[in-house]
DNA sequence: AAGTGGGACAACCGCAAATCT
DNA sequence: TAGATTTGCGGTTGTCCCACT
């Protein structure tokens, strides 16, 4: 339904809030609740639709709102959602306490996106932009660009403790100044093909490698000091990562999952172009499916 | 001081799904 | 069960502000 259709029936203002709408508005809220938008208006003597106030209320109003900048945390959080679950901004911003899918999507089209674009990466994939990866323009990028690593061979590194990556103490998306140093030989040994980990397109870890050879938030690699004291970090980053997979319904799903066959393996995965008999194979005999994969990882495989 | 361009943010539009009658 | 209504979401546009010329 249209906001035409909702508005048809009355006459109702438009554009910006004033101070006086807001204080109707909250004072409405307070006192009957938001169970009924479409009675809201009138409760609070508003010339406004209910879609507007519910709008209102939900990204501006609301008191559990968190205000300013995003911090890099944040900003790692989106990217890791977004490479995983595209533009489903509402879903993104579950994972940001505080902020809003509107807030989360004007951050991507201003900041993230024209970032990774500058950066030679298509925001919608994730991965480098063929013309660059392939071109003389690529620069210092284009070394590091010409084996496509999927989510999941990346991931499972970041898993695994025989890895370590470099780490950037700071790194932020927002530091133009950035880019990924390779210091290590990433062997297609640990790569099991690509995969399409959002609705756009496959991979995952041209970005990861372009913020540092991982991003900050659930794909982030320990570092140093926090492989030392671990506790806090990593329970942080756990309750994070469960609260995801019970969220898209991976928890539920994921034991039901190892236990079916490879039929429904291969029908989970049928537009991918993994090799499943190796990955499951390879998973089983090595326990990484029960032991290591963390909860975002779930999230990756069940997308 | 005035004009202009770009960035950030707020709000609207249109669609689809969910819910109600 | 069908139609009407409400809610939620993503894409897009509008507005304000600020830096720059």
């Amino acid at each position: 339904m249209g906001h035409h259709q909702c508005c048809s029936k009355q006459k109702v203002k438009r554009g910006l809030w004033s101070p006086e709408e807001d204080e109707k508005l909250i004072r409405t809220i307070n006192e009957h609740g938001h169970s009924c938008w479409s009675s809201v208006p009138k409760l609070a003597g508003l010339q406004r639709c209910g879609k507007s106030c519910r709008l209102r209320w939900i990204n501006y109003l609301r008191p559990d709102l968190k205000r300013g900048s995003f911090s890099p945390e944040e900003e790692g959080i989106i990217l890791d959602c977004h490479r995983i679950l595209g533009n489903r901004w509402a879903q993104i911003a579950k994972h940001l306490p505080g902020r809003t899918d509107n807030e989360v999507k004007n951050f991507w089209n201003s900041c993230i996106k024209k970032k990774m674009m500058a950066q030679g990466l298509d925001p919608k994939t994730h991965n480098l932009i063929p013309s660059l990866s392939l071109g003389s323009n690529a620069g210092h990028l284009n070394h590091v660009y010409h084996q496509p690593y999927s989510a999941f061979s990346t991931i499972s590194m970041a898993s695994s403790s025989h890895f370590t990556l470099p780490s950037h103490e700071g790194l932020s998306l927002l530091d133009p100044n950035f880019h990924y140093q390779n210091s290590m030989n990433f062997d297609t040994q640990y790569s099991i093909g690509e995969t399409s980990m959002n609705p756009y397109g496959s991979g995952v870890s041209d970005e990861s490698r372009m913020w540092g050879g991982t991003t900050v938030g659930f794909f982030e690699l320990p570092r140093e000091e926090e492989m030392q004291a671990p506790p806090l970090f990593q329970q942080q980053q756990q309750q994070q990562e469960e609260q995801m997979a019970c969220e898209v319904g991976f928890d539920d799903e994921i034991n039901e999952e190892t236990n079916k066959d490879d039929q429904d393996l291969e029908t989970s995965f049928n537009s991918s172009s993994f090799d499943l008999e190796f990955i499951k194979s390879s998973m089983l005999a090595s326990d990484m499916y029960n032991s290591s994969m963390t909860s975002m990882d779930r999230l990756a495989w069940d997308c």
